[in-house]
DNA sequence: CCTATCATGTAATCCGTTACATGATTAT
DNA sequence: ATAATCATGTAACGGATTACATGATAGG
């Protein structure tokens, strides 16, 4: 029995748009396209999660015979179970601002000269969130969209933030 | 050398409020009063950071003789010194969403149903930030009020958004 | 007095981060 | 060929979370 955190679902979400398994290269590349924007994940863990993962049944893994010998792995029915039980179930993460520039605000920083770099920030991943749009439109299902507007919003509305103090200045 | 992390910032920050030092429950109090809302530190780490601190000579210890034979720590010339650096640098820390309503949103779960919990959570927040309104107004040192500022604005965007997907559903 | 909660700490576990490392492809 | 980059992993370390544990203080 494992705890599954938050990566384990990322893992398990991510494994089940896949038809035929995904190697942890794969899951790389899919996160870099997807989720990476606001919930990234170092490689490291996507070789290390899905081992978690398969060792307490949630995955199945083949291994390539020859060759690079990968290792694909897939969801198992009890992986599907977790991933379907998660998605519906009532969300209790607390949801922390844990944001350094605002950890620094509180401690005293220069509000102006903290709002020039925070802005810039905040908008290129606005930028970046933008140029995903079209793409994700596409998308059959909506939740990737979805989350997108929320990230649109989010960056937007500290833009908006920083800005203000920005004028204070 | 030892790698000076967020929590250390806001250990050290912490006690820099201080004029006779702090014991690490002083410090459980600060924090709940303070940084909390947007940046809570378990307990635990409120005993063992301002000992790694100490032990890296950012803090000095002081510790009652007799009794509870408490702790207390006081800012050293070094860690006054990384306090004041870390808050008036350039701040480098990704900011990621991190939301785990997100991430369920992305994988498929339903709209109206996860946000009503949403609306629920960030509007309790939003309570809770706006309780301490009155109290951070008071207080001379802007920063907690900008933040407290940062983080109004914060829930309410994500009660917007959660709001829009209700609505739909 | 007794018990509930506050106050104060320690221990164990583990995830996540940061390097390190090396076999395949591709480009020049 | 050789360098560079992609692809694919492993190792080590440490911070953070989660329990566990116990001495004070106050309330009844």
């Amino acid at each position: 029995m494992i705890e599954l955190t938050q990566t384990s679902y990322t893992v398990l979400g991510l494994v089940s748009l896949t038809t035929d398994g995904a190697t942890p290269y794969d899951l790389k590349q899919m996160v870099a396209i997807s989720v990476g924007n606001f919930w990234s994940v170092p490689h490291s863990q996507l070789y290390a999660e899905p081992d978690r993962l398969a060792a307490a049944g949630y995955l199945s893994v083949t291994r390539e015979k020859g060759g690079r010998r990968r290792k694909h792995y897939k969801l198992t029915s009890k992986g599907r179970k977790a991933l379907d039980e998660w998605v519906h179930s009532p969300t209790e993460g607390s949801i922390e601002l844990r944001d350094p520039g605002i950890l620094k605000l509180f401690f005293g920083a220069d509000p102006a000269t903290l709002a020039a770099g925070q802005i810039e920030h905040h908008r290129r991943r606005l930028n970046e969130y933008e140029a995903t749009r079209k793409f994700a439109d596409e998308l059959p299902s909506p939740g990737p969209r979805l989350a997108l507007e929320a990230g649109i919003g989010h960056e937007r509305e500290y833009v908006r933030f920083w800005s203000k103090l920005a004028k204070k200045g």
